[in-house]
DNA sequence: ATTATCTACTAAACCTGTTTAGCATTACCA
DNA sequence: TGGTAATGCTAAACAGGTTTAGTAGATAAT
């Protein structure tokens, strides 16, 4: 095992100050005026025996660590994983690492967590905010550290976030199915205060206002097992046999929904039509293949990661806070037609 | 914004030596001789101003940072992000956190990432090693760091690992294919040199063999887009109209074959039957559902992660390593009845 | 000739903890 | 009473970088 190298062992190498190393090795050796021939030698030398500065100590002394955090509501899910992976790989790009963790959409983890990055001096922050989390992250941008909201946003805080158009992504799903012919639109959905969810809701109940329809709204506990939904999915089909369309507010829950539906023997879109919001290849594959409220998520990557950039290059704490809404797609398949 | 407080910051408001407060919130008062009295009057402050030590200076110091560094295949890969969750949560119960990142089975990336985790001080890793890693993981091993592999291993390499029984996964998938009464049994796969493939490739062949049936394999290339696979399969499909069953290698050949077999308008099991090797809700869910080689998530994530905290706990590094095989379950659906 | 300016570096402080070595007191013992 | 041991605590070194403040020598300006 060889012993890693210090910046000293490199000065007393060279026989020069470990200053003089420092302020070559970070691009100051012009405007520290060390001569050209000095710095060729030193860079030359470091390059030869492969010297890295402790990133450790580094952070310590700057402040800085070349690393963002990245919070996400569950890594396993599908919609996070696959925006966690490209936001790693632009970040990657950008020079900076990723630690990301799942939040659980639980509050005091989140927090903990939070705290763990604040400690381990983390650039920026990128966040599927939980709920009643406000404070931790009003604190965190009071501090100055440059934080983007995605998925969902928190109306009393003003910060940067990247969202989809999720009012008019269901308004637009449930004017579909109305312009099917459907009568009994049902929508499932968790009961949640997080204005992605709100939103989604406020679209469905527009476009049935609209037609004046009859909602049918089911609400699930967030924390519910899958088994749970199901029974209670299944349970509504037994009371509400005139329902015969169902939009369902998440990937999950149209998951669940497919599994109620075959339990019930219903067949789809014969008896009842389905969209789910966020498309993933399930029900791509589904037979029928399922309709789905697509979201474009490299694009919300890639405009979380712009943004935060944006802010970790700025010189002057910008002020004014940007909103991105991304458009959705919905994508027409067998379960609607 | 309050600003942050030190041990020093503490030691003063108390009027004795940061040494002493070190001490105590080390636990080693009693070692250290400090009085209970101070010890409580320390302890107590210190909760009371919410005093958190700057991990960053205890790493540099130590050389210690209660951090994992965990590498994955592909983080939004169902089967990696799914232990991965686990893994996450169970070493957060024991007071470790992870950073986590794909490797893309890229040997250079991983090079990059393993470097950038020394770097950072993380205490053990957890890997699904690439191709022609075998040298940096072997230094990693010399320089006294534990190290997990999982899901793969490395011959040449002496280390704690988990897998599961991939040779005897694959010959009893084909040895049930066979007593099906299937004559042309095609297994699709990847052209790997990774443990994992060349012991699935070798069940199934011992199968083909012990019946003394024809072997049909496809090795596609590790980088091919989802089109090449179903194009790769199409012409298969095409070339050899007799095939009447296939095992694929993996959740991902699996789900290419799905959509394949879907394209090609064949019945399914009636034409052909499939198996996939790993499990996951599309299996489940499909129509038919196919019949799955289900590994063992939840546990490969509790040995992975027993093995570890063993390695961190241990005083004297351990001589010898610990290999665990799991057993897989074959979990039969109509796509193979 | 003296002062100012510039060049090319460097010593020492600093970031925030842990760890080593050691220093007063008091207690104990012969 | 003098020597040893135990008690209770601390100063300073250390981890490995960055940054501030400054220095020695050469050149230019007054």
């Amino acid at each position: 095992m060889k012993k890693k190298l210090s910046i000293v062992d490199i000065a007393n190498s060279l026989n020069i100050s470990k200053t003089t190393v420092s302020f070559i090795l970070n691009g100051r050796a012009q405007e520290k005026r060390i001569s050209d021939e000095l710095v060729k030698r030193v860079l030359q030398y470091v390059k030869e025996v492969g010297y890295k500065p402790n990133s450790l100590a580094k952070s310590l002394r700057t402040g800085k660590s070349n690393i963002i955090g990245l919070l996400v509501q569950d890594i396993s899910n599908h919609f996070f994983a696959t925006i966690a992976r490209r936001i790693e790989d632009l970040a990657y790009q950008s020079g900076y690492k990723i630690i990301y963790s799942s939040t659980d959409n639980d509050t005091q983890k989140t927090q903990e967590l939070i705290a763990m990055f604040r400690d381990r001096h983390v650039d920026g922050y990128i966040i599927t905010p939980p709920d009643n989390i406000e404070e931790d992250i009003s604190d965190l941008i009071k501090d100055g550290f440059p934080v983007v909201l995605f998925d969902r946003y928190l109306p009393k805080v003003a910060t940067d976030y990247v969202v989809v158009d999720n009012l008019f992504s269901t308004f637009n799903a449930t004017q579909y199915l109305i312009d099917k012919g459907h009568k009994n639109i049902a929508f499932i959905t968790y009961s949640s205060i997080q204005t992605q969810m709100i939103e989604r809701l406020e679209g469905y109940e527009k476009a049935i206002r609209q037609s004046k329809l009859k909602p049918h709204i089911i609400e699930v506990d967030f924390h519910a097992t899958d088994q749970e939904i199901l029974k209670l999915i299944l349970d509504f089909f037994e009371s509400h046999k005139d329902v015969d369309a169902i939009l369902f507010a998440n990937n999950h829950l149209g998951k669940c929904g497919l599994k109620a539906t075959r339990k019930a023997g219903k067949n789809v879109p014969g008896d009842i039509a389905l969209i789910a919001f966020d498309d993933y290849e399930l029900f791509e594959l589904y037979t029928p293949a399922v309709t789905a409220i697509a979201q474009p998520i490299d694009e919300i990557a890639d405009n979380v990661i712009k943004l935060l950039m944006e802010r970790l290059n700025a010189t002057t704490p910008e002020e004014k806070n940007q909103h991105i809404t991304l458009a959705t797609e919905l994508i027409e398949r067998d379960s609607s037609r």
